[in-house]
DNA sequence: ACCTGAACACCGTTCAAGT
DNA sequence: ACCTGAACACCGTTCAAGT
C-alpha cells in the first residue's frame, strides 16, 4: 500500500514508521530528530508536512483510529455465530493477542485528544454491545446482560493494564469465565 | 509533617509539589524548570538533591509506594467484617474514590520503574486476596473464588482505565455485581 | 550543607533559500 | 511541491563559585 520507493515521503510513511515506534518503545520514543534520521532527511522536511509535533501525534492517532475501526468492522461477520460462540470470541479477544502496547498509550493519549476517545469508546462500546446482545439471547433481563456484559469488557480493560500483576488466566479459566458470564441468573 | 517554613527545601517539599502536579495535570507537567519557580529556587538546587530526573521520578514514585502501602494495611481492619460486607467494600473501593489519575500515571510508570511495578502488584494482589478469601469463607471452590475474585479486580483497574467509554455503574449496579459474584456456582 | 549563575547539549520550531 | 541549513527558545544537566 505504502511502497514509495520514491525519494520524497508521504504523510503515511511518518505515521507508520511512528506507529511502529509507538508499539515497540512507547510515547516516548517518538521524536523529530530519531524519525528524520531514519527515514533520512532533515527537520525540515518534517515541518513541511505537519504544523507541529501535536498535528503529527494526531495524524498517528489518526492512522490508528482507521486501522482499528476496519478491525472492528472485519469482527461483524461474527453475528453469524451462536451467542455463546459470540461470548467466547470476545473474551479471547480481549486476552489474547492483539497490540495492547499500543491501545494503552492510545488510551492514555485519549486524555487530550478527543478524537482518539471517540475510537475507544466506540471500540468499548462494540464489544460491550455485542456481549450483551448475545446474553440477552441466551433470555438474559436487560438489566443482567447489561451487567454481566460491562464486567467482562472493564475486566478486558484491566487485564490489558495490569501487567500479569495477577496470574494470567488459563484456557480453562476462559471456558470457566463464559460459564459463569451465561450462567442463570438466581432470584 | 512537612512544615518547612525554613529558607531551606527538603527531598518532601519536592516529591510532595511534584504528586500534586502528577495528580492535576499528568506526568508532562513535572519539569525541573517549573518546580524551580514554583517552590522559589534554581535549578543548581534541584541537582544538589536529585543526581537526575529519573533519580527525582524515582523519589516521587517512592513516596507514592510508601503512602499507598500505608492506604493497604489501613484495610487490614477489614477482616473484621463479615465477608459480603468485604466484598462490597472492595468494590466500592475501586468504583467509587481515589486518585485514580495518578494510580493511572504511575501503572504506566511501572512499565520503567521495577519498584513501582512491585507496589502495583501488590496492591491489586491485596485485594485479590481479600476478596478471594471472602469467596471461600462463603462456601465457593477454590477455583470458582479465584475466578471470581480475578473478574472484580481486572474490571477495576479497566474501569479505573476506560475513562468513562462505558455508562457508569450506579450503586444498585453495585449491589448487583456483588451478588452475581457471589451467587452459587451452577453444575 | 544548600544554593546561585552561567554554560552546554538536545529537542521542538521557524524560515529563508534551494531544487 | 518537497526539502536543506542555519537559527532560536526551551529543558535537562554540569560545575565552579558563593553563603
Amino acid at each position: 500500500m505504502t511502497a514509495s520507493a520514491s525519494s520524497r515521503l508521504s504523510i503515511d510513511d511518518w505515521t507508520e514508521r511512528a506507529l511502529a515506534l509507538l508499539m515497540d518503545e512507547g510515547v516516548g520514543a517518538i521524536k523529530i530528530n530519531r524519525l528524520c534520521r531514519e527515514l533520512g532527511v532533515t527537520k525540515g522536511s518534517f515541518y513541511w508536512h505537519f504544523a507541529d509535533l501535536d498535528a503529527f501525534l494526531a495524524a498517528i492517532a489518526e492512522k490508528w483510529c482507521a486501522e482499528t475501526r476496519e478491525a472492528l468492522s472485519g469482527l461483524s461477520e461474527l453475528h453469524a455465530l451462536p451467542p455463546l460462540e459470540r461470548i467466547r470470541a470476545m473474551a479471547l479477544r480481549l486476552i489474547d493477542d492483539r497490540s495492547w502496547s499500543v491501545e494503552r498509550a492510545l488510551r492514555e493519549w485519549a486524555k487530550d485528544d478527543a478524537k482518539v476517545a471517540v475510537v475507544i469508546v466506540e471500540a468499548d462500546q462494540f464489544v460491550f454491545e455485542l456481549v450483551q446482545a448475545a446474553l440477552l439471547e441466551l433470555g438474559h433481563s436487560a438489566q443482567d446482560a447489561r451487567l454481566r456484559a460491562g464486567l467482562l469488557v472493564y475486566a478486558g480493560i484491566g487485564f490489558a493494564h495490569g501487567q500479569a500483576s495477577l496470574p494470567q488466566p488459563t484456557a480453562d479459566d476462559i471456558e470457566n469465565l463464559i460459564t459463569f458470564l451465561s450462567s442463570e441468573a438466581q432470584p
